[in-house]
This record gives C-alpha cells, structure tokens and sequence, in this order.
RNA sequence: GGCCCGGUAGUUCAGCUGGUUAGAACGCCUGCCUGUCACGCAGGAGGUCGACGGUUCAAGUCCGUUCCGGGUCGCCA
C-alpha cells in the first residue's frame, strides 16, 4: 500500500494541474492531482475514480497492467479519500468520452496513489447529482465543511468573490478609499436591538456591535477622507427571515461634496459594472426612478418587484357613493378602496379566494371583495349586486378587467390596503407565472418620509436614521406638520428585494438638532447620545451622503436562490444558532466573574435555552 | 411574542379510520465483475419513529407540553 503513516505533503506529490483544467490537448502529458475521491467505480479488475478539487472532477483509471500498486491502493478508497494521484492524461478510448464532464474527453492512467486521509463514510453525499434529493438543511450546516465541498456551493462562494473584488476594483478606480471602522463601538439609541460586548475594564459598562459604520463613515467625511467605501460586517439582535442574517455584510460608501442623485449615479455604475463584469448582464440604464408615494400606490410596498405588472388600481373615487357598506364605511374613515386585476383567474374557485382572504387577514384586512368576470361576460360575484350596471362598468374599465378576469378589491386603512394587496400581487404574479424569468428589474426608490409614527413608542422614529438630511422645500414642514416631511433618501431595489439604501446626511448642528427634537429627544439626551456628533458638526462638516447596500442579498439574487445562507460560509438558523460550532454557549464563571457579569436564570434555565 | 409547515434507518421519504415482527430507494458492509461514469450482479447489516407526559387492551399514528429546523406577521434607525 502507498499509504504512510503520516505522508504530509512530500514535494513530488504537489499537484501539477487541477483535476477540473485537463483537456484533449493534455494527452500524453505526465500530472500530479491532488484531491478528494468524489465516486470510485471497481470493475474488479479495474477502477475509476471521479477524482474532484474545486475546480471540478477528472477520470482517473487505476489498471494493474499500468501500476498494481496503485490499483491494489486504490482498492481502500471510499467517497471522501483525500489522495494524490500520479500519472499520465490520455484521450479516452473511442465511446467512452463523456459528454457530461467538462474533462470528458480525457482521462488519467495512474502510476502512483497516495492516500493523504482517509474518510469516515459523509452523513451525506458530497458528490451531486441533478435529480438527487436535496439534503436537510440541518445536516448540512452541522457538518458544512462537507456541504463547501459541493460544487455549486464553491461555485457561490467564488461568485462572492468577483462580487466584492469587482465592487473593491470600482470604488478603487474611482477615487474611494477603504477604510475600517471599530467593531467594539457604543450603544446608540434608535434602529435595531445591539449585540452587546461586556467590558472587563469598564464594570457595567458595555459595547455594541455596529449595526452598521453609519456614524463612523459621517465622522470620515469630517475628517477631510471625501470619498469612503468599506465592505463592512455589521450586527442586528433581530428576529431572521430567509433573506436576513443576524450578522451580514454591506457595501457602505460614503462621499463629501455631493447631492443625492451623485450618490445615485455612482452606486448605479457600480452595480452595472459589477453585474457586466461577474454575470456578463447588461442592466438598462438609466435604473427607473420612482417617489415612495408612487411605490405604495401602484405596488403597495417600497420595494417593488418590477418583473411583473399587475398593479393596485385606486377604486375610492368610484365607489364612494356606492351601496356596499364596507367599502363606504372604509372611505368614510378616511380609508381606501384599491384593486388588482388577476388575469384569467375567474376560474378561481371559492375555495381558492378564502385561501386568500385568510392570507392577508395577517395584514388587517377584514375580507377580499371580488368580481369574477366569466368567459360568456356574466360576473360572478357575492358583491355585484350592491353595484349599479353603471358602477361596475367602472370598476372594470379601471381595472381593465374583461371576460375571463378576477378582479380583487381590499377596502381599509391605506397601510392595511397596501400590505394587503401588495402581498396579493405577489403571490398572483408567481402564481400566474407572470414573472419575467431570469431578468433583474433594479428600481430606484426615492423621497421616503422622513418619520413614521411609532404606535408603541407614541412618537415619530427616522423613517431611514436620525442622521438623514430633510428635503430643503420640505424644512418649513419640520415644526407645523413633520409627517409630511420627505427625506432626502433613496433605496436601491432589485426583483422586490431591498439591495441597500442611503441618504444625504445633515452636516449642520442646528438642522441635527432640529431632527432630534422632532423625535422627542430632549436637548440633554441628544447630547447624551450624540453630543460628538453634534460637536464634530461645528468643525467644518462638508455636505456629504452614502449608501449601504446588502451583500448576502446581492450573492442571493445573482446565483439564483431563495435565502442568504446558501451564500455565507458558516451561516446561522433562525434562531441565531450556529450549528456546526454550537454558538453560541454558556462560558465559565471565571469568564463571567472578569466580566463582571452574573447570568440571572436558574442554571437548569439556562441550559434549558440551549 | 403570534400564526403555519416539518421531525420515522446514514440520507431522501412512505406508513390510511390506532392493531402481527415499522417499509422503499439511495448510501454502507461482504463477495463477484477490465471501459464504467447515478457502473452492474448476489447477499447482508442498519430504527430511542425528536423528547416528556397522557388517553387506550394496544400509540410512529390520537391529545397535551416541550425541543429542534424552516416559512411568515410583528420586529429589522
């Protein structure tokens, strides 16, 4: 057996090629591979290896004509060997090429083997093939060391790569300079809940993790730095959805001298760029530009997915003298009534609108009122019959409804009528199949409120962060009716995902100041928690802004999955657990004790929680 | 914190209105096989039905609690 006790890595076993390079013009050349045993074929008097790194797989031959040592060594391999292989690259013999693998043409007769590490029998297998089921996501994340060795998992992974090259070459060749900022920072007010860093030299006292660079790249911009951009790791103690990790990665960029459509056009060319370059995709620009406002009314949501149309039609005018009491009583408490048009979906059953109804019944809406419009022009509807000919002529002309057509109305608050049929276009555009495969629709979205009414808090909150500049015409606002102040802030959309969003920032004291009383800050707590801000703004701040734009969502879209943990090495469960390390843990009462630290469950509650 | 889905062999799953010894495929082990490539053929091993409690003559199956994973609403400046 070539099997040592301990063969390391000797000098002549250093691989040559990679397994996944070798083509019919390598015939005849002599190769070292090194890699892992992907599948192993014993015909018993000869055996194939599908020997992989990661740059693909090979077909190695082990004939005992050409080596019995080799072939008797090659006896013991079992998916997962680690093994050098010695040998020659040979043109298959005729009829046995394989179409499937980019080496198919070729293959290598061994000489020498050498077993690096053998290989417990994998909980799952690595070697992928297209019909396979598709494994746990558990037992994939338990032993994800073994998930990375699958090709499409490298292949992400190596996307993730160009990706952030691609945007660190951009922002280099454009006068940006990367700069890093503290991970132990402070605890600021507003936004998400820290991740929390005890301080052993400060009794009592505590870090934070950023939540993101947000005030350390304004301080840069103080500092005279003009042009900053950082690919930063940042912190949030929220609950996780498919699309959101408890810590993530921005692109953050930040620029001095600049207006918001500046910051816009930057971030515009540098998505362009990166999706030119990595994906070879030609995104059309100009991005189309649409106001918040007009993203609420005509998709229901500030981050539309523009692959599709169907979009909310406002009913209110039409109906506002109509019979049917919901939708009366809905306009006479200031509400609305608004519908989409679900194209050929009067064939929908009962059953099928319940389900529905039931779906967005988690928004607040009270029901889902419809109007089926059967292929012989006859509605179909449990509501028709509130309607005058000539009210319902309206709604289908406003709908553009015809025969064959399901038309769907959410009468109520404006957000619950948003959310609601925001939702609905969603799920019927899928459904339908209405959306345009393979496109990526980006979208700006611009002129946010500045402030939303917190109903649990009983005050206004930043709808972006407090540090965000007002509109100059909406200034006047700020003291009289500051829910109708706009925000100098735009967000980058792509296929109704939220890609990042930024701001012109405030680079006056009195403005700041301003924001924060609006917010209910007193002047000692905004000087509590941001006097170095407010006093770095009375040293010479330029006008600056940036934005922050997702990199998990970003790698998500682009290599074609549904959640942001297929695109993170070692990512964590929703509960923020991290499966593999079995993070997080208890630690020692040592620990503890520096800290300064005194865990206030019972110590069965808290290994409970585990 | 709420709602929904799931947890059965190493993996992916089936298991009906509760009823004999819980099955299949792949994987694994043994043997055979010189042109396979999801190799093939023959044989074999492998189970805390997530956990705890309850109902019952009898529970993988019904009920309750709980843990884990996923989706989602709230939350995420």
């Amino acid at each position: 057996m070539a099997e040592a006790m301990n063969p390391g890595m000797p000098k002549e076993w250093h691989r040559s090629r990679w397994c996944g390079q070798l083509r019919a013009e390598d015939a005849g050349q002599p190769v070292v591979l090194n890699g892992w045993v992907n599948r192993r074929r014993d015909h018993g008097g000869l055996i194939f290896l599908d020997l992989r790194d990661r740059t693909g797989i090979v077909q190695v031959v082990l004939n005992p004509e050409i080596s019995r040592d080799a072939y008797e060594a090659g006896q013991a391999l079992r998916p997962e060997y680690v093994v050098g292989v010695r040998g020659r690259v040979q043109r298959r013999p005729a009829g046995t090429e394989n179409a499937e693998l980019a080496t198919g043409q070729v293959e290598v007769q061994a000489t020498d083997l050498l077993i690096f590490n053998a290989s417990k029998t994998p909980p799952f297998a690595v070697a992928e093939n297209q019909a396979g089921p598709q494994v746990d996501e558990t037992v994939r994340l338990r032993y994800r060391y073994l998930d990375l060795r699958r090709p499409s998992m490298y292949q992400i992974l190596e996307l993730r790569h160009r990706v952030v090259k691609a945007v660190r070459d951009y922002f280099d060749a454009h006068g940006f300079l990367e700069v890093e900022t503290p991970m132990l920072t402070r605890s600021t007010p507003e936004g998400a809940r820290d991740y929390l860093v005890p301080s052993r030299l400060h009794p009592g006292a505590f870090y934070a993790l950023p939540q993101s660079p947000q005030l350390f790249k304004q301080l840069l911009m103080v500092g005279g730095i003009e042009r900053y951009f950082q690919i930063a790791r940042c912190f949030r103690d929220e609950d996780l959805r498919a699309d959101r990790q408890p810590e993530f990665t921005q692109v953050d960029l930040e620029m001095s001298f600049v207006d918001a459509q500046d910051v816009q056009d930057v971030v515009e060319d540098m998505m362009v760029t990166v999706f030119h370059r990595v994906l070879g995709v030609e995104i059309p620009r100009p991005i189309p530009r649409l106001t918040w406002a007009d993203a609420m009314a005509r998709f229901g949501t500030d981050k539309p997915d523009l692959r599709f149309g169907l979009e909310l039609v406002d009913v209110s005018g039409l109906v506002a003298q109509t019979q049917f009491q919901v939708f009366r009583q809905a306009l006479e408490k200031g509400g609305q009534v608004k519908g989409i048009q679900a194209p050929g979906c009067a064939r929908f059953t009962r059953k099928e609108i319940d389900a529905l109804t039931q779906e967005i019944a988690v928004f607040g809406a009270k029901g889902l009122a419809w109007i089926a419009i059967q292929p012989d022009g006859q509605r179909h509807s449990p509501i028709a019959r509130f309607f005058s000919e000539g009210e319902l002529q309206a709604l289908q002309g406003a709908l553009q409804a015809g025969p064959g057509d399901l038309m769907l109305f959410v009468a109520g608050p404006p957000t619950v009528v948003a959310q609601s049929l925001g939702y609905l276009r969603n799920r019927l555009g899928h459904q339908l199949g209405l959306v345009e495969p393979g496109a990526y629709r980006f979208a700006w979205v611009v002129d946010f409120p500045m402030f939303t009414y917190d109903e649990e808090e009983k005050r206004l909150v930043a709808e972006h962060h407090p540090f965000t500049s007002p509109k100059d015409e909406d200034l006047p606002l700020l003291d009289s009716a500051p829910e109708k102040v706009r925000a100098k802030s735009y967000d980058l959309v792509l296929n109704g995902f939220e890609l990042g969003s930024g701001s012109i920032r405030i680079h006056r004291r009195e403005v700041q100041e301003r924001i924060f009383r609006a917010m209910g800050f007193s002047p000692q707590e905004a000087g509590e928690k941001f006097g170095f801000l407010l006093e770095a703004f009375e040293y010479g701040t330029p006008p600056h802004g940036g934005m922050a734009l997702g990199v998990d969502r970003i790698i998500m879209l682009m290599s074609g999955r549904d959640n942001v943990r297929d695109v993170i090495a070692f990512p964590k469960t929703q509960s923020a657990t991290d499966l593999l390390m079995e993070a997080p843990s208890e630690v020692s009462p040592r620990q503890l004790q520096d800290l300064h630290i005194r865990v206030a469950l019972a110590p069965q509650a808290a290994v409970a929680g585990k």
